[in-house]
DNA sequence: CCCTCTTACGACTACCGTAACGATA
DNA sequence: TATCGTTACGGTAGTCGTAAGAGGG
């Protein structure tokens, strides 16, 4: 049985049929603007004065006057109709400012993002967004963001010295990769002084590589850091030559399970954490579309993340 | 054949139900406070997100999460809806502020106002206040407004000593009646100083008279005045002994004619004119109702007097 | 099993348009 | 007659509720 109670509210439709006879004068007159009968008019303000229980206006065959009430819900009504409207023109060039394209890098080790799905995601709420991503190493996306045939980088550890403008998305912990007879593979949390006396091997870019040095200087010591650009890489030399790898979060879930020998161990307090950044070029011309992406990211890393 | 072609408008339920879920964070829990099924709420949010091209939440196991787009729109709802809802406040009350009785006098050459008729359209228009008309002198009027018996009265030429709240109503002419046998009534328009040798019978109140008498006497001459307060009395000296008397547009249409003998000629520049007031009680409760009473009346006298 | 949101279907009703009518100048 | 407003009636479409289902924790 259906329980089809419904409280009649004021809708926007009949202040907006009141406000336009007051205007025209005349329920015809007005009905002409309003694109709809005079009888339907005439009907919608009777019905009006009775859910408020007083006339708005005195009927005389020239037409429409606003009573007292009447003239009080005009004034009182006017704002509000101009707001409204205000909005609904905000709204019908959502549309427009929804329109767009963004050639997105996607660097290193963020080849996660490049899961299909995820834009498959983006494009079902942002219809009218077209994402296109690419794969590339951090420096040569700068590059094509530089030159610009790329909108947007997200790039890990940016420190920008370029002009660009920059979001942060959702951190992740990096994780220290040792041989399980390493002696530091008994801790449950590294120190960057546990560092003191092991050899890297680092799949990092740049911008990380110079935080980690500085991070060991500030304890007093220089890292003995070999640097790699492959991943499988780094893996196979710290299983085989006992050297000390860096990693991800999500790292661990994927890659380190496949060998055994190795464990990752988080840094104490998040020493050396692991930043992501959106970097866009600067003349982007739709910023709506990068504060859309930039919070769908951020709402896809943390459902990730967490 | 039907026209029935409808763009479709933002309405207002629609951004109500909007910001529920944003605030409530799931659809049950909006659904409840909204008092509709949450099957209902998603299919008018689904609707919505359409209309506008863009999705407005993340949909999660756990609720309806805001996406920028979403949050932006609801930065822009807020303070519309606030004011709708403070309209809304407003209009509830209405009924109450409407509700209430307003015991009016209505002295001497006011009588036509008597008739049933026009309270009975005040009644239509207003169901929810109640007008008691009582017809007195105007002294008696004036005395029982004081005495708080009375709300409000109706009165000309009124020059307010006594304190009270007064509300101009629209003024009408005042015409000399004079015996179509006086020089006078040759004429089409009177001057002030061409009545320096009439004798007068006069049924006015204290403020007109004296207004009268100044007016005279501004031009030199003081004028012969008898009082009376029978309109009907006023019209036989007229006619019968020659004397000057003073009458109002609307006496002309009624009460002149069934005196043939008689015309009624009006003051150059409505030099004398007949201005009507409405005295109302410093406490009275309700002026939300004066004020349309007001409205009323002067619509009223403005349809019957042009 | 609980919560989340979605889809499908049937029913109610608000609204509109057409037509006819009443009143005023 | 022309212009004003109202009442009556039938059809469309929007919105609701109920029922059923998919998915995550």
């Amino acid at each position: 049985m259906h329980i089809y109670w419904k409280v009649r509210l004021l809708e926007i439709r009949q202040l907006r049929y009141f406000m336009q006879v007051c205007e025209s004068g005349s329920l015809l007159k007005a009905s002409e603007v309003l694109f709809i009968s005079h009888q339907a008019l005439s009907k919608s303000l009777s019905l009006l004065e009775k859910e408020l229980g007083a006339a708005l206006f005195y009927r005389t065959p020239k037409g429409m006057i606003p009573t007292q009430f009447g003239q009080e819900l005009l004034e009182d009504s006017r704002p509000i109709l101009a707001e409204w409207d205000q909005l609904n023109l905000k709204l019908e060039e959502s549309a427009t400012r929804h329109k767009g394209k963004i050639r997105l890098g996607l660097s290193g080790g963020l080849i996660y993002f490049g899961s299909k799905k995820i834009w498959e995601y983006f494009k079902e709420l942002h219809p009218h967004t077209e994402i296109e991503p690419y794969e590339h190493g951090y420096i040569e996306g700068l590059k094509c963001l530089k030159a610009g045939t790329l909108d947007a980088v997200v790039i890990s550890d940016y420190e920008n010295t370029d002009g660009f403008i920059t979001y942060s998305l959702p951190s992740t912990r990096r994780l220290l990769i040792v041989e399980k007879s390493n002696p530091l593979a008994s801790k449950e949390e590294l120190e960057i002084k546990d560092l003191r006396n092991e050899k890297f091997i680092l799949c990092i870019n740049d911008f990380a590589y110079n935080k980690f040095l500085r991070l060991c200087q500030a304890e007093g010591f220089t890292p003995d850091v070999r640097r790699t650009s492959d991943t499988v890489y780094m893996y196979k030399l710290c299983s085989e030559d006992g050297l000390c790898g860096l990693c991800i979060d999500s790292n661990t879930s994927n890659l380190v399970p496949k060998y055994p020998e190795l464990r990752a161990i988080p840094f104490k307090d998040n020493a050396f954490p692991y930043p992501m950044m959106l970097a866009v070029r600067n003349n982007y011309p739709k910023p709506t579309l990068i504060k859309e992406l930039v919070d769908f990211l951020t709402y896809s890393l943390n459902s990730v993340l967490y």
